[in-house]
RNA sequence: CCGGGGAUGGCAGAUCGGCUAUGCAGCGGACUGUAAAUCCGCGUAGGUAGGUUCGACUCCUACUCUCCGGA
């Protein structure tokens, strides 16, 4: 199994399907939390046509019902054990996987197979919360939790109000969630990524793109179905369609606030990867699947997928 | 040409005779059920030349530029 992790724009998902064409037979996981709704295509730059490779996790959901980590964890093991792990599918329907996507979080929760608390949201007690002021919601989950200052700010309501929930009904601290379990899988984490030059090109081409294929037609759409205040339009290039719309921006400033926004965005995932020993940066598709095979790991694969098969 | 207002960091925009404005952008970081979310840390200033003062971005003078009104 591959984890193919990279800032938005870099190219990952045509990385994936050329890799998922050398191995023979492969699937692709999709870890991004905006690509898992209906609805939401050019926006979030979805790729349907994965050519024979079928893409999981992709347009699972309807954009009025928010899809929460824990749900999305589920679901990926789910399919990974279906593929791969278990031994109870069929050899036809066997097929090596690749976890591609921005969402690091969502990588994570199964590369490190997270014990993520099983604690539903409370939206009422969510709002009995909200209105406290934060430095007295911060001293009540120090109190009950110290260790959680190692790791929640104390300015960060939403991750504070999150901990005391998980607290009030597990009855266990917070910070015990956070232990890291043995990983369920044998992951092999790729990274990639373009210099930031070539990064900016790509995202302001991309922007163009997707202005011209129908960026607020389809933003216009959501707003038809779900209203206005759906959750969701404030995404990265919604919300710029949105300020476009209104006529408060031009299309090309349009075009460069999204290339801004999608490059601060790239700057907080490259941030969150950053240092980890366990990923092979390369910095182009090229790139990455040459290094693929010169360690091996190709043909390694390969065989392993042809022998699911036999 | 006359009268009046302004000149502050990449941009916007306050205060103050000695003590961090702030916001946005930029750079770095955190992250276990909203994560394309949320939050934290860090640069870069005071048009030019003089003067007053222990000390000037802050007061005074001149100059330059600019905006508004009038010729």
């Amino acid at each position: 199994m591959y984890a193919i992790v990279g800032p938005t724009g870099s190219g990952k998902t045509e990385a994936a399907i050329k890799l998922a064409h050398n191995l023979g037979r492969a699937a692709l996981l999709s870890a991004d939390s905006r690509q898992v709704y209906r609805g939401m295509d050019i926006g979030t730059a979805k790729q349907k046509d994965t050519g024979s490779t079928p893409q999981y996790l992709v347009d699972i959901r309807e954009p009025d019902e928010p899809l929460t980590l824990a749900e999305w964890q589920q679901a990926a093991f789910a399919i990974i054990d279906r593929l791969i792990a278990d031994g109870t599918t069929p050899p036809p329907e066997r097929r090596a996987c690749l976890l591609v996507g921005g969402t690091m979080l969502y990588i994570d929760s199964v590369v490190y197979n997270y014990a993520i608390p099983q604690v539903e949201p409370d939206e009422a007690m969510r709002a009995e919360l909200e209105v406290q002021p934060v430095d007295k919601l911060y001293a009540e989950l120090l109190k009950k939790d110290p260790a959680a200052k190692a790791f929640i700010q104390p300015q960060n309501k939403r991750r504070i109000i999150r901990a005391l929930e998980v607290i009030a009904k597990t009855g266990r601290p917070f910070s015990e969630s956070r232990r890291k379990r043995e990983p369920k899988y044998d992951v092999q984490m790729l990274g990639l990524m373009p210099s930031w030059e070539e990064l900016e090109k790509r995202l302001r081409t991309r922007a163009e793109t997707m202005l011209t294929a129908g960026l607020v037609e389809e933003t216009q759409r959501l707003i038809n179905r779900f209203g206005s205040d759906l959750p969701l339009l404030q995404t990265l290039n919604y919300k710029q369609a949105l300020e476009f719309m209104a006529g408060r921006k031009n299309k090309q400033e349009t075009i460069e606030e999204m290339t801004r926004v999608n490059l601060r965005y790239a700057r907080r995932q490259m941030s969150w990867w950053r240092g980890r020993k366990e990923i092979t940066w390369s910095s182009s598709v090229q790139m990455l699947l040459e290094q693929l095979e010169d360690d091996g790991w190709v043909s390694r694969a390969a065989g392993l997928s042809h022998d699911l098969a036999d």
